[in-house]
RNA sequence: GGACGAUUGGCUCAGUUGGUUAGAGCGUCUCGUUUACACCGAGAAGGUCGUAGGUUCGAAUCCUACAUCGUCCACCA
């Protein structure tokens, strides 16, 4: 035992040894012909197109990436994938503004051409802050979700649907985007609060002699009084009985309309007159499905007035509200005006309030499953639990089958074509996959029922939840001839706020493909906040990169901070706790340093007996065992936060603070036995401690382990070294240890009782003001129990007493004199 | 309007089935360079555990209201 560690630790330095040996020994290599238990995680493939990483993002990467460096110190066979979400609406909107990319003037090869160049380049840079975090991904497995064997599961997952009934095209009203030009999912919108302005408007009642009685109802969107379809009372509402199954006429145009009933309206609102139209919200849709309604679409695709505004055909709808309400004033058919404050519906990618547009589009049914995916959801394990009731409440509140059609240039093609002729649905064999129908015919281009040529493929792409949801297959290789066999995964990692897109995806996918869950635990994180405890963006000026952390505090600093709260809270951004991450790379080196230190004259392959062991290493070698147990059993259970602070505090307060110095005696004196007993047990316990600390600390913990523990025939990397079990580390004679700890408890309770005396001794001597070196005279221990009379000679090094006196009659634990 | 989470010393967070004087780190104050570490050590100050009730011998912990913050959903005529 003769190496000695540097004086200092260089983390920036090592880090990147680390990193480049791991990469080279191919440490993090699944194994595909192991035996042992797979360990396979589903993390979040990110949009390279989003801004560059936050610490938010690394602390979720972080929190994750330690759970799966403990199982692979487990011996578990870990398949630790990384992917890049680079399909669909957000890379195509990153791509068009970037080049400012005008849609009529490139063709959609050039474009798509753009996109890739992105994808490849944002992929690289995302791959390199991976690697500086430590990231113990295996990057042979790099997917990303453009790829030809992402677009060939996607298309088949889509093909197995359809032939499984799953799949319809529907005329329907979608929400619809004016700004993207596209169809959305429920799962794209989010929420504004907007102040608005409430117009109550006169319509009259129809009357067999003329004009009949005001009709006055309350809307904010006076421009869809020409695609006004009916008017709704509640049934109850008695002012309205004699009107019921009448109609009414709309201002402007005339328009004659139903008047209808419904449970829904609530008479104290407004005038209790509802107003429904094709289509201003949810109600209206709702109305008119259900009531058979007719339909008066007034606007087009691009957010115009289209022919059946009347004369405000051509207008932008902005432009026509405008119009329609100086014509209504002028009317004088406006009868107030009321300030509110309402929530709108707006596309969570470009923030523009959402329309409603009927066009053909491609559904999931899922609506007729709901109780079914809510089961599968019961069948994961949840980490944490409440996390479930985020998806029961998505599912309990769906109204919408899931819209996966997109009319976008960059995604992954719907895989089918049409018959001009008769209208036949061709789809293609599964060899043929993947296929982009806007470019390539079927193999066979005849159409099976009418045997017409005339055949075109469909123009729409998917959207990229319907690739994203389908991770674990691509992972899987699923019905390739070299699927693998790690289905369903082990556990999917992410954030709580995409549990009602990708994680419900995922489900729905994983139950109506394989009539199975997609994986077995599910780990949920919360984010990573900024300091003042605000989401973390860019136009908030409190955007912290990741790699501005790295440059300044290291990796491990970071990951140290990233465990700071525990699974599934926010945490909020703290550059503090990262220095104390620093300080504890240090106070870790220096420990270690110092046993290397006293361990010049120490043979390792010693065991020492019970028996022979002094008392105090009996304690910390006792604490240490217990220290595992708990360690290992926060981590079986994602709770890498206890796990942490456990380690931190055994380390940090029994172990440096007070065993050390307790030692310290018997390390300099000239008790052989004693010092070998206190070398066996440093050894003991620096050997585990740094396995322990290996998950969270990945890059100093190597370093410790090669240059101080690892010997020849030994794993060549700590992080594919065995995970302690009791003292049975590497070590074959410590099996014996077990036995060792047959009455942990007593010795436990006189640990505590041991610190007490030290902590005792120390406040005494500061209020005497003895400095903590200074020798003095009398040290009285008032104790009548064994093993204080067993320790006493390390306490009176410690205490630097000339004499210690321990007595049973004495009341006060300590007294110094 | 519904759901979930949070509310603990100046700051960031622990507190796992209710049990003796509520913990840690940072910050503050005092002392100390002892041969692992001044990126250190020792000591100290600092909390009516959001508010109000209730259950209990006993509540930060369980129950009921309420408040504030965050998030999701619903409403959005």
């Amino acid at each position: 035992m003769t190496k000695e560690l540097p004086k200092n630790y260089n983390a920036k330095e090592s880090e990147k040894k680390w990193q480049d040996f791991w990469e080279k020994e191919g440490i993090y290599k699944f194994d595909d012909n192991s035996k042992n238990p797979v360990f396979s995680i589903d993390t979040p493939p990110p949009y390279i197109s989003s801004d560059s990483l936050h610490t938010g993002h690394a602390m979720s990467y972080t929190q994750a990436e330690i759970i799966i460096r403990y199982h692979r110190m487990k011996g578990e066979n870990i398949f630790y994938p990384m992917g890049f979400d680079d399909n669909g609406l957000p890379t195509e909107r990153f791509v068009e503004r970037k080049y400012k990319v005008d849609k009529s003037k490139i063709t959609r090869k050039e474009f798509v051409e753009l996109c890739l160049r992105e994808t490849r380049e944002g992929g690289k840079k995302y791959e390199e802050l991976w690697r500086k975090l430590g990231l113990s991904v295996d990057w042979s497995l790099l997917y990303s979700t453009i790829n030809p064997l992402s677009q060939k599961i996607s298309q088949r997952s889509f093909i197995d649907l359809y032939k499984k009934g799953r799949i319809y095209r529907e005329e329907a009203p979608t929400f619809w985007c004016t700004q993207c030009q596209t169809a959305l999912a429920q799962a794209d919108l989010e929420d504004k609060e907007e102040k608005s302005l409430m117009y109550d408007i006169e319509f009259k009642f129809d009357s067999p002699t003329g004009e009949g009685d005001p009709a006055i109802i309350s809307t904010t969107r006076p421009e869809l009084i020409p695609a006004c379809v009916a008017l709704y009372v509640n049934p109850k509402d008695e002012r309205y009985q004699k009107y019921i199954g009448g109609f009414a006429i709309a201002p402007i145009t005339k328009d004659r309309i139903p008047v209808k009933t419904s449970e829904t309206v609530e008479m104290e609102k407004g005038t209790g007159l509802m107003m429904v139209c094709t289509w201003g919200d949810t109600e209206d849709i709702e109305k008119w499905k259900a009531d058979k309604l007719d339909t008066k679409l007034i606007i087009d695709k691009n957010g115009r007035v289209n022919e059946k505004g009347g004369k405000y055909e051509g207008m932008k709808i902005k432009n026509m509200r405008e119009e329609i309400l100086k014509d209504l004033e002028e009317l004088k058919l406006i009868k107030n005006k009321t300030e509110i404050e309402h929530t709108l519906n707006i596309h969570e990618r470009c923030k523009q309030p959402v329309d409603f547009f009927v066009s053909p589009q491609w559904f999931v049914k899922i609506l007729d499953i709901k109780n079914e995916l809510r089961k599968r959801g019961d069948e994961l394990n949840w980490h944490p639990k409440f996390m479930k009731i985020h998806l029961d409440n998505w599912i309990d509140g769906l109204k919408w089958d899931w819209c996966i059609s997109r009319d976008r240039f960059f995604g992954i093609p719907l895989p089918l074509w049409y018959c001009q002729d008769c209208g036949e649905i061709i789809l293609p064999e599964d060899d043929e996959l993947p296929v982009d129908p806007r470019e390539t015919l079927p193999k066979n281009p005849i159409c099976p029922k009418c045997q017409s040529k005339n055949i075109k493929g469909e123009l729409q792409v998917m959207d990229t939840w319907m690739t994203s949801s389908t991770t674990p297959l691509i992972n899987n290789h699923w019905k390739e001839t070299d699927e693998k066999n790690i289905y369903p995964m082990s556990v999917r990692v992410q954030g709580f706020e995409i549990i009602r897109t990708w994680l419900f995806y995922t489900l729905v996918k994983a139950h109506l493909n394989t009539d199975s869950i997609p994986w077995k635990d599910l780990m949920i994180s919360g984010w990573g906040l900024a300091k003042n405890g605000e989401k973390m963006s860019k136009s908030l000026n409190n955007f912290v990169t990741a790699e501005s952390m790295l440059e300044k505090y290291g990796a491990d600093a970071l990951r140290f901070w990233s465990c700071g709260a525990t699974l599934g809270m926010n945490l909020r951004f703290s550059e503090d706790d990262m220095r104390s991450g620093q300080k504890l790379l240090t106070k870790l080196w220096n420990a270690t340093r110092f046993v290397m230190m006293n361990l010049e004259d120490y043979d390792r392959q010693i065991f020492i007996n019970r028996n022979d062991l002094c008392e105090a290493d009996v304690w910390i070698l006792s604490e240490l065992e217990q220290l595992i147990w708990d360690t290992t059993y926060q981590l079986d259970n994602y709770e890498f936060a206890r796990a942490k602070i456990l380690l931190e505090h055994f380390f940090w307060i029994k172990f440096a603070d007070n065993y050390i110095e307790l030692v310290k005696g018997r390390l300099y004196g000239e008790d052989k036995k004693g010092k070998l007993s206190a070398q066996f047990t440093l050894y003991s316990v620096i050997a585990t401690l740094i396995k322990l600390f290996a998950p969270i600390l990945p890059h100093i913990t190597e370093e410790l382990y090669q240059l101080f523990i690892k010997e020849p025939g030994q794993p060549n990397s700590i992080h594919i070294s065995s995970w302690p079990k009791g003292l049975d580390f590497s070590h074959p004679t410590y099996m014996k240890t077990p036995e060792w700890f047959k009455n942990k408890k007593e010795v436990l309770k006189n640990g505590e009782k041991l610190l007490e005396i030290i902590a005792e001794i120390r406040k005494q001597k500061a209020e005497k003001n003895i400095k903590l070196g200074e020798s003095f005279k009398k040290l009285t221990i008032g104790s009548n129990e064994e093993f204080i009379k067993k320790i006493q000679e390390d306490l009176k090094n410690l205490s630097h007493a000339g004499e210690l006196i321990i007595s049973e009659k004495e009341k006060k634990i300590v007294i110094i004199e």
